[in-house]
DNA sequence: TTGACATATTCCGTAATAGGAATATGATTT
DNA sequence: AAATCATATTCCTATTACGGAATATGTCAA
């Protein structure tokens, strides 16, 4: 069956690091695809694709003005993204705790490696 | 060059839905294959396959017990893809905060299609 | 209308997927 | 050693993605 389409849904639409790059650069505020073009030193038809690709997974929206067509980030659209890694969180930090414990416990017998130094 | 390698990084491996389901099962403890297999009604090979991509962009680790073969997610690993969307959590919530406040504009004067209403 | 500017679409080739079926490998028990 | 249990790998195929090049579409200006 092949690869689900990155058209499907935000997750296979940002796995491509361009796309993540575009929406970054989008993110203060909205922009003409020459803009993208011009910053992301990447092809005019690569990026309208790219930004085809976001606009019907809802990542981005677009309104045109005279000449120019403006797209700004649909942030929305990330949260769903946003929201499914962080049912993870608890365990990383759980992870990052451990990490700490045995950082303090090597404290009582310090390490010289881990010593303070100031640059010679 | 056709798209990325489901195996270069992180964002790749988790656009597949499957994998996504394979780590929500496992976060909360090591688990053999085939509790992966009984859980998500998956064929086995499916889910051995679906386990090496996630070894192989290190969501999870393994360990071998006698003749199981016990996987854990490494929470760690997802980190970078929260990273990643946390870059926009502050756009999303100025977008939610101005959602707000047209909401609370029309409270003074009350739309009649947003009014409550019980089934007829 | 013609030209210039801005963006979108199409066509092509290459590469890589996920699923299914069959089979191989590895470990344990009898 | 043979049978069994647990998991991994291989082979096959249909589908799709991305990049590049060329071209089409759309809008404004002279």
């Amino acid at each position: 069956m092949a690869r689900a389409a990155t058209t499907s849904d935000a997750f296979n639409a940002i796995a491509e690091p361009r796309r993540r790059d575009i929406l970054e650069f989008l993110a203060p505020r909205e922009r003409p695809v020459n803009d993208v073009v011009a910053s992301l030193s990447l092809p005019q038809p690569s990026v309208s694709k790219h930004l085809r690709v976001l606009l019907q997974v809802g990542l981005v929206d677009v309104r045109r003005d005279g000449r120019h067509v403006l797209y700004r980030i649909n942030p929305e659209s990330l949260r769903s993204v946003h929201a499914w890694t962080s049912r993870f969180e608890r365990y990383w930090r759980s992870q990052l705790l451990r990490v700490k414990e045995r950082a303090e416990h090597q404290a009582k017998r310090p390490d010289p490696n881990t010593t303070k130094r100031r640059p010679s």
